[in-house]
DNA sequence: CTAGTAAGTAATTTAATACTTACAAGCGCC
DNA sequence: GGCGCTTGTAAGTATTAAATTACTTACTAG
């Protein structure tokens, strides 16, 4: 078939990934097979390992992937902000509207963090919240510098509650698979959450 | 060996959800097979298919356990509470105190969310959650009411926000593999949810 | 003491899964 | 226009899982 003409590693492994983020969103991560991502593309399932080594190099590159488009949108968001405290928020949204459009994202990464400590996804995952938790503190403390927020608000504890404020939001959607409503309810729960920094709405 | 007896299905039953659920702490769930619990307990790995029909019905049953277990600690919490705004406080630290006496709880709960929406099982985790937000919902009415916390607090948002902190916390500790960690910045992060209430510390 | 039932074992079945291999065919390059 | 590399296929392998089966052993009631 001419839809399907041979193509450089390079776009097949784009595609790899891009189709596993897009079954992720439907079904377990888990338990999608080789065969299922290969049926998706329209390509025999050994035709995979010509362009991955392992499935785990495939699940490695799909977190790559969600790290750089995520902090991509994250660094827009806070770029096309005027001040600490706009940033904040304009990130909070973003974040939401990213596992909107991505649904199979965070059901990826919760996926690796079941994974036992020694997996190298899982310690990639680990140094990705990491970083953003770390870019969170700096904005935040940020915010407090130029008087936006509570001068006494505890940064790392802030940055748990941003980070898990957006978690629950992604696992209640998980659950009604409603992104819709998550984006919604991301309103009232990020107004909550500046309030506990001192803003007023 | 007589360390191994014959027991009833209901205590074999009790003793498979425990095994899976200790075994939980250190694996993914859904990777824990019937040979690692069968194992894990000392019998043949036919032998638990005398307790229950299917391993979706041992899932089904340790889902149902957590509910159970962590209803009761949350319920003696409130009730040893003298005022609504102290039952948040005591609920809080109680459901993060159950986070960490069994570790293997939220990584249950996590790897039934990925599951397709029709499963029993996720239909069951979507009911418990769901009534623990409306008890939640309740508390915070009640505390406003009591005239405890602001008034104009959106309390659909500010149950969602509740655990979202909690499912945050576990999450970090998921990624670290500490649990006293997640302990003690839960005091930190409770402080600042109290605050979006407008609870001064 | 004997018959029925519940709980256990050991071995087997069936169905997937990740990965491999032998071979074919397109593409760029000299 | 042939050569070699890359991408693809089709078929195969080894392994693993849940579930089943045939048979055994312990307990209990009449």
């Amino acid at each position: 078939m001419s839809i399907n003409p041979r193509q450089t590693t390079e776009s097949r492994q784009a595609e790899i990934i891009a189709t596993m983020v897009r079954l992720s969103a439907e079904r377990s991560p888990a338990e999608i097979t080789t065969t299922d991502i290969a049926k998706a593309m329209g390509v025999t399932q050994g035709a995979l390992f010509r362009h991955f080594a392992t499935k785990e190099a495939i699940r490695l590159a799909v977190v790559e992937w969600i790290d750089e488009h995520l902090m991509f949108e994250l660094l827009a968001a806070k770029e096309r902000s005027t001040d600490a405290l706009a940033a904040l928020k304009a990130m909070f949204m973003a974040h939401v509207g990213f596992a909107k459009a991505h649904p199979g994202a965070p059901r990826l990464i919760f996926g690796e963090l079941q994974q036992p400590n020694a997996s190298p996804v899982k310690q990639r995952v680990q140094q990705i919240m990491q970083r953003y938790r770390q870019t969170l503190s700096q904005t935040l403390a940020a915010a407090i510098e130029a008087k936006l927020i509570r001068a006494d608000a505890d940064c790392p504890s802030a940055a748990a509650l941003f980070l898990g404020a957006i978690q629950g939001l992604v696992i209640q959607s998980m659950l009604s698979g409603n992104t819709e409503q998550m984006e919604q309810q991301a309103v009232g729960v990020l107004e909550l959450y500046l309030a506990a920094l001192g803003v007023k709405s």
